[in-house]
RNA sequence: GCCGGAGUGGCGGAAUUGGCAGACGCGGCGGAUUCAAAAUCCGCUGGUGGCAACACCUUGUGGGUUCGAGUCCCACCUCCGGUACCA
């Protein structure tokens, strides 16, 4: 790229020099810092607002394109409500936890606290020279032990509470404790708590006198590990996936569709391994109903919903053909029940062993297998075509005592429901095609369809459904499945419940670079957790902290801390040795509370003052009861739709049941902002070619040079087809820009105005470099229009605008205004050029349009608004432009005594006529009519009708 | 397959929410400056016809509601994103 041209004026707009200037005094001035609550200089009068973006991952290669969209997106709206009069909290962090510097650091040997740090410096310097105004005393990270000491104090406050059925929310486990000594709660069947006061039938609910028992029956070993079974933080022998290459378990997100590790592409197996599990999915349903309380995009609010996959429907058991175990499954279409035809069982249901038959047991073992070792893709190949094997075993329906066979395939699975399910050929496209295949016979129970073709799946009659006392025939399936669930209820075959998809959230990680557990286990296995007062637990220094990998899948997993030296592993507590847990938290868990430590990130007392908390969290709507309050604008990417967004509303939502918080939600309102997109282009040979020189025209791309290109190059034609890559940025694409460069060559300024001016900012879009000159050239023009190049001197005069120009900038002011609201941005930008370009044919600008265009300009270019307001003069030095109050638009100002009104025949436009503003409908018709252009159209033609809208338009029909 | 979002000039995109479609920017064309180029500045630029004034056409496709539709309703097509045997 071309240096930028030197500059043959004396006072030319010189970014390089603004820039460094205003940067240097914002740093100075500490201008972007904002007081509590309680400190000095703290306004209680001003209203707050708390602006956020999803804090970066410092990675080795620093900002990127979309990092300096993302923050430019929050900077704006935060400059923009401090104009406005508001105490405004924009902090940032970084959230510097995680494999990638794990991974570096194995890579080079440096700690990976040197490397994040480092990291940290880079990307913090590329904030400042964008000229982002953050908070910068409240800069935090999460792998700074001041920081993440809290996050060990949730975690502790997760472990020593439960969530209480009834009450619906979060408790204290020594309240359940107590309840417990109080004789309210019951031990019913598989240690499920039954509350005392609302059961009628003890017996029935807690499986009966023999299995319900008392807190006191209990010894101590059981006691606490009932209470394991309703702590919010629990040990739990998971499947998980467990990559041996690694050496560490992943999450769903980290295993690619091959079922391989995203990093290093090793093979990832399921297996049970006991981890640390945190009770999201007590959280279900608040986790869904409370999306109503926030002002969130819907489909984010969707996402969520359908994440959480909450369904209706009931729980039938199936007793099995001589022997005394029963089948239960889950199923949202109780109402055809008669029509089941076979059971299946996922492959690793517990009772397949129990259930086949000896001469099935070879055929199953083989399935089981050969199941367990597909991936994923094969999974979804074998979609269409099924596959599975019959146990021997038949089970009984209990609605008409046929026997029906029971298999095993692998299109159900054991996540899901009870892992088991009861298969209706006639009405369900998967088992009907399972059916199908393998000769089981259709039953159809609902009428409108074809079953012998395809499965029906919509609404009908009820049919072949009467056995005994019972039948649903005639019924609709909203009624048939009222009735039959009530019948199963009543005869103890099974009963209405609602299933969720949400899992629990494994918690624990076999990594070094992550959260320590604040925990303790004992010799005999016991877990203890530390006492708030002995945080943080910080890690250890260790020459070593490479994960181990290794070929046995079934291997113990060793996590790096496990050779921490034993002056951190093990601790001594009254004699016995204890050793710490070596599992670390993965990365969301420093994401899932950061907002809150920036309302008060100093304090050393608590995780976040509740005064601060209240504060900046509690927003004036929502003490009306319809807001949730919380963050009041959240921007980041939809890639976090489901994980962060969805961890963080669970912990803050334990945090309001405990009394530490006072919002249900944690951000009132979220808006995703898009991606920028890099594309890459290669020519027929493969050899890829300058994105910037490439046009797309109908999905088309090719070669498109520009006059200086066309002259020294007789290799690239205009014209030539390229071959678009969805590549990564890099220089090896040739498509790759930093931020960095483009400062260099146009200043930060511009580089803001672009990002924002790209389109809207929920929409992704590819960077289009040589756009960039557009908004380049406006912020010239903006500086020739206020500044004479030769002499420096400002081009302002104290005379009134026309009344033209008076009133494009009060339109300006209305438009601009608007667009801030709305984040409609490169609206705002749009509005402020023309009204630049309107300046460029006068002399000197009006003091009065001066100051109206000069603020507006300030959130979204604030080095040269800060100049220019300098320059101005017309408020007290070295007051920034920050604190510029925002121009008020005045529609008196706009009020004209006539109205110009285009005027419509049939729909299409005439001519205009001016009227008086107060003309009534009859003036303005005589007026339309005797238009002189209108006229001709009329031409003796009859007018039928006359349509008048006041101060808009007026239409007459003829014909 | 299901769910969600979007289709407007050569391109990115505006459109006060039903009222002059194409703001603003890029690119293109022409001009100024320059020995020449880059950069910069000025003008023109949706399509078709016409010397012109002007006329007609135009918001993915087809229909509908309305005095009037890019905007609302119905059907369809295309692209992008999410998800995937969730019983």
């Amino acid at each position: 790229m071309n240096a930028p041209a030197p500059e043959s004026k004396p006072h030319a707009y010189d970014f390089a020099a603004l820039e460094a200037k205003w940067q240097a005094h914002w740093e100075a001035e500490n201008t972007f810092a904002v007081p509590n609550p309680g400190d000095a200089g703290f306004n209680a009068d001003r209203p707050k607002f708390y602006v956020l973006a999803m804090f970066p991952y410092p990675s080795g290669a620093g900002m990127h394109m979309g990092h300096a969209l993302n923050y430019t997106s929050t900077d704006i709206p935060a400059r923009y409500q401090r104009m406005r009069g508001k105490n405004v909290l924009h902090p940032i962090g970084y959230d510097a936890f995680g494999l990638p510097a794990e991974q570096y650091a194995v890579e080079t040997g440096t700690h990976p606290a040197v490397t994040t740090q480092k990291n940290i410096d880079h990307i913090t310097h590329q904030f400042k020279k964008l000229g982002i105004g953050f908070d910068w005393p409240r800069e935090l990270s999460t792998t700074d032990p001041d920081y993440y000491r809290w996050t060990q104090w949730v975690f502790l406050k997760l472990y020593e509470s439960y969530f209480d059925p009834i009450e619906n929310k979060a408790l204290p486990i020594d309240q359940l404790v107590a309840k417990l000594q109080g004789e309210d709660y019951y031990v019913g069947i598989d240690g499920q708590l039954v509350y005392s006061g609302i059961a009628e039938d003890l017996d029935a609910i807690t499986g009966g006198p023999l299995t319900a028992r008392k807190w006191h029956s209990l010894d101590a070993d059981q006691q606490s590990r009932l209470l394991d079974e309703y702590r919010l933080a629990y040990m739990a022998d998971v499947e998980v996936n467990w990559c041996p290459g690694l050496g560490t378990v992943l999450a769903n997100e980290e295993v690619t569709n091959e079922g391989r590790s995203e990093r290093g592409n090793f093979p990832v197996v399921k297996r049970p391994l006991k981890q640390w599990m945190l009770r999201i999915t007590a959280y279900n349903d608040r986790l869904i109903d409370d999306l109503d309380l926030v002002d969130w995009p819907e489909p984010v609010k969707l996402l969520q919903r359908n994440w959480i996959g909450k369904s209706r429907g009931a729980q039938v058991d199936f007793a099995v053909d001589g022997s005394d175990e029963k089948i239960t499954v889950f199923t949202t279409r109780p109402d055809t029940l008669f029509g089941a035809t076979y059971m299946v069982l996922a492959p690793e249901h517990e009772l397949v062993d129990v259930l086949t038959t000896d001469a099935q047991r070879d055929a199953v073992d083989a399935y089981r297998k050969q199941a367990g070792e597909k991936t994923s893709v094969e999974r979804q190949q074998d979609a269409k075509e099924k596959t599975g094997v019959f146990t021997g075993a038949y089970a009984i329906n209990p609605v008409n005592d046929e026997k029906i066979p029971v298999w095993i395939a692998d299109y159900v699975m054991t996540g899901y429901g009870t892992g088991a399910i009861m298969a209706v050929p006639a009405h369900d496209e998967r088992d009907f095609a399972f059916a199908t295949k393998f000769g089981i016979p259709i039953v159809e129970v609902i009428s409108g369809g074809d079953v012998t073709r395809a499965a029906f799946t919509g609404n009908g009659e009820l049919a072949n459904s009467s056995h005994g006392g019972l039948t649903l025939d005639g019924l609709d399936v909203p009624a048939a499945k009222e009735h039959i669930i009530a019948w199963l209820e009543t005869h103890g075959h099974g009963k209405a419940t609602t299933n969720y998809k949400l899992r629990d959230w494994l918690f624990s990680r076999q990594r070094y670079w992550g959260e320590p557990f604040p925990i303790l286990h004992g010799p005999n296995d016991e877990i203890v957790a530390l006492d708030e007062s002995e945080l943080p637990v910080e890690l250890p220094e260790m020459e070593d902290f490479k994960p181990t990998a290794m070929d046995d899948p079934d291997a113990p997993p060793r996590p790096p801390l496990g050779r921490a030296p034993d002056s951190w592993r093990v601790v001594e507590r009254d004699g016995v040795r204890y050793t710490r847990e070596l599992n670390t938290m993965p990365q969301w868990a420093g994401s899932c509370w950061y907002y809150l430590r920036f309302c008060d990130a100093g304090n050393d007392q608590t995780f976040v003052g509740r005064d601060a908390e209240k504060y900046w969290m509690v927003s004036e709507k929502s003490s009306g009861g319809h807001h949730a309050g919380g963050v009041d604008l959240y921007v980041g990417g939809v890639e976090h739709a489901v994980l962060h967004l969805l961890y963080a509303r669970f912990w803050h939502k334990v945090l309001y049941d405990l009394g530490h918080v006072s919002t249900p939600e944690p951000f009132g309102k979220l808006f995703n902002q898009g991606y920028i997109q890099e594309d890459a282009f290669k020519d027929e040979r493969g050899i890829y070619v300058d994105a910037f020189a490439v046009v797309d025209e109908h999905g088309t791309p090719a070669m498109q040079l520009d006059r200086r290109q066309r002259a020294e190059s007789s290799f690239f034609v205009d014209g030539k087809p390229v071959q678009r890559v969805f590549g990564k940025m890099g220089k090896s694409l040739k498509n790759s820009v930093t931020p960095d460069e483009v400062i260099a060559q146009y200043g930060s300024d511009t580089l803001r105005l672009f990002l924002m001016y790209l389109g809207p900012l929920d929409q992704s879009k590819p960077w289009n470099q040589q756009d960039i000159v557009g908004v380049h050239r406006f912020l010239n023009r903006l500086w020739r229009n206020f500044v004479d190049e030769d002499t420096g001197q400002l081009r302002v005069t104290r005379d009134n605008p026309s009344d033209e120009l008076l009133r494009l900038t009060h339109r300006t002011i209305q438009r601009v205004t608007d667009a801030m609201e709305g984040m409609q941005f490169n609206v705002a930008i749009a509005a402020l050029i023309e009204l630049n370009n309107a300046l460029v044919s006068i002399d000197e600008v009006p003091h009065s349009v001066a100051l109206a265009i000069v603020p507006m300009l300030a959130p979204l270019a604030p080095h040269i608004a800060e100049e220019l307001w300098e320059k101005l003069g017309h408020v007290a030095p070295h007051t920034s432009v920050a604190d510029a109050e925002w121009p008020e638009y005045r529609p008196e100002l706009l009020v004209s005594d006539t109205v110009e009104l285009p005027v419509q025949v049939n729909g299409k436009l005439r001519g205009k006529v001016t009227v008086p503003a107060d003309a009534d409908q009859a003036d303005i018709e005589e007026a339309a009519k005797a238009e002189e252009n209108v006229a001709l159209h009329l031409q003796g033609k009859a007018i039928r009708k006359v349509i008048v809208i006041p101060k808009k338009l007026v239409n007459l029909v003829v014909g």
